[in-house]
DNA sequence: TTGTAAGCGTTATCAG
DNA sequence: CTGATAACGCTTACAA
């Protein structure tokens, strides 16, 4: 469905409940008109808000009086703008519908509000176009700092400019070129490695890896710590971390022909469904003629059916991790130095494998 | 998992990979800074940019070329400041891990990027205080607007207060009692009815109501319409919208020796989740023993096992048509009219229903 | 075609 | 204890 074909699909029924103009907005009332009506400077009426200073309680009831009689908030833009940071920090992931990068925004929000920051959610859906509209949000100086989720190719050029000069953390993804950033990953290599062995043991020897983007280092060191440790021979094929690229590859191998494959080891969990759609689909049983292994361990995972072998992401700590070293580095002042903090993995063996068919 | 274990769980393994300490932040370059290395007045400078005045294409050169030498970009605090508005409005949600609201959000922020803005998303975790710390960004005039969908209760005093000053869509809720707001849901009471119809067909006789927070208006009008049309008797149980909570009821349900129910309607799609796992935790088997139905349709509802059956809200749409509407307001400067936008909804009937055993 | 100065709404500095 | 005044960084009259 394309965006326009939604805008089509109008309302069943829409009513009018009110007058059928919306009211004007009018302009919000000032520091000044709190001031003047309650016979103070500007300064004072401050004060009594921030408690930067000592106010006459009297002074100050009388200001407080005003300010909520007038509805005064002070207007956090030219706050902001006066302190050089504006307490928010952005959050760019390529799809919040993935619920690897949902429990990832959790952590980064709870992280983030504990030390009264905001989150100002990116969604890129994967379009180079709306990653860098929403990078300029972080060269605007409209948020202090930026958790970064890649979700496809060689990571903008844009992105690596900003790196040394803007607080930003990598999350996910151990972009081992640029060695100038803040990096919170899971231990990608050793979660390759643990699917290597699992299907090893149930005497998989012929196995069809779906990766995830070619040039994303992630999904590389997935696949390579996969094959240190699979005893047989793999066939990788390149998707994009995408349920239906999933699906578009195991329908592409099985209509060319090749069904001689025991094993599919999927990028992350969404194609790992998409390949167990397609299998079905062609009659094929999981795990009974063919297992599937994921990535990610998305809640879903374990509710599926059959629910899904699965390497397991702290994707909450990571978010958590990442915003709480950020926001150190934010706090006093300073671009992140260029660390990299791993955090491991693990293999949650459910229905989706079994041993080999002979 | 408390805050404070998550925190606990370290990282197994941290390298620095640069020099131990980050560098020192550098002032940010002005439209100033820009003017005197180009020999022109800042004025010069910002209309080069903006183009809201002809400069000679030499000048303009010129500019363009320090602007990017410098490493230029305006900064928005600045800019908004002067301008009143900030191109950014806010999402609030309860819980954006629900795939449901995952979904709004897309809707919302393409329909937002479509015009200029970004999206500030603001996820609640079902907590009050945090709800009105969001909802303090557009008192504070950060945000331009707000799309607001509340997971529960009484609709925070706040908000009610905000409804006739600020631009704020409600979106998956019909408040009837305060009809002064731009209001876009699906028809929650006829997908009650779709349900009861359904399951009454069925032969079901006795069934469960887990639903939502007694005080949501859009839970009660599922319940009503599902009342309308169901022919056996309900017995209502009130949850929360979580997976957790339809766990619960059934767990309580069964153990206080209650078993004669053939049917559940979940007040959602989590909560049905939550309610399968339950029962078949008990050995009852779905749908042979009991029909299990949800509502929302999230994606994994079709993958699960058994597949949901389930009432299908159109969340992209509403969060489509919410943010357009409410941004067609925000353009002209006026506060939305009361409006009630209702979206039809549909019954996927899947494999967790089917005829009462007798 | 360009520049000067005022103003957006705060807080910080410096006086009193 | 309080108040002018400047400054944050930009845009936009108003002038030249």
């Amino acid at each position: 469905m394309t965006p326009e074909d939604r805008d089509a699909a109008k309302p069943s029924r829409a009513e009018e409940l009110g007058p059928s103009q919306g009211s004007r907005v009018r302009r919000a009332v000032s520091i000044k008109d709190v001031a003047h009506a309650a016979g103070v400077s500007p300064t004072t009426v401050s004060h009594v808000l921030t408690g930067n200073r000592p106010v006459s309680e009297v002074t100050a009831a009388r200001v407080r009086r005003v300010v909520s009689a007038m509805g005064y908030v002070p207007g956090s833009l030219a706050r902001s703008l006066q302190a050089g940071s504006t307490s928010v920090i952005g959050l760019l992931v390529p799809d919040i519908s993935n619920g690897f990068f949902a429990e990832l925004a959790m952590g980064v929000e709870d992280a983030a509000h504990e030390r009264g920051y905001s989150v100002i959610l990116c969604n890129t859906n994967f379009d180079g176009d709306r990653e860098d509209h929403y990078l300029d949000l972080i060269r605007s100086r409209f948020i202090d700092a930026m958790v970064y989720a890649a979700g496809s190719a060689p990571t903008s050029k844009r992105l690596e400019s900003l790196l040394g000069s803007f607080p930003i953390a990598l999350v996910d993804e151990n972009v081992t070129g640029l060695g100038t950033a803040l990096e919170v990953a899971a231990d990608h290599g050793a979660g390759g490695r643990l699917v290597g062995a699992h299907l090893t043991e149930l005497d998989h020897r012929r196995a069809l890896l779906l990766t995830g983007p070619a040039d994303l280092p992630s999904s590389r060191e997935r696949v390579a710590g996969f094959l240190e440790t699979f005893a047989g021979d793999a066939i990788e094929l390149v998707g994009d971390f995408r349920e239906a690229s999933g699906r578009r590859l195991i329908e592409e191998s099985l209509e060319s022909g090749r069904r001689d494959f025991t094993a599919v080891f999927a990028g992350n969990d969404l194609m790992a469904f998409g390949a167990m759609a397609a299998l079905r689909s062609h009659g094929i049983s999981v795990p009974r003629d063919v297992s599937v292994v994921g990535f990610d361990d998305i809640p879903v995972s374990a509710l599926s059916c059959p629910a899904l072998t699965t390497v397991h992401q702290p994707a909450y700590d990571i978010g958590r991790t990442a915003t709480t070293q950020l926001l150190q580095n934010v706090a006093v002042g300073e671009v992140p130095p260029a660390a990299r903090h791993l955090l491991p993995v693990e293999l949650r063996v459910r229905e989706s494998t079994a041993k080999a068919p002979h």
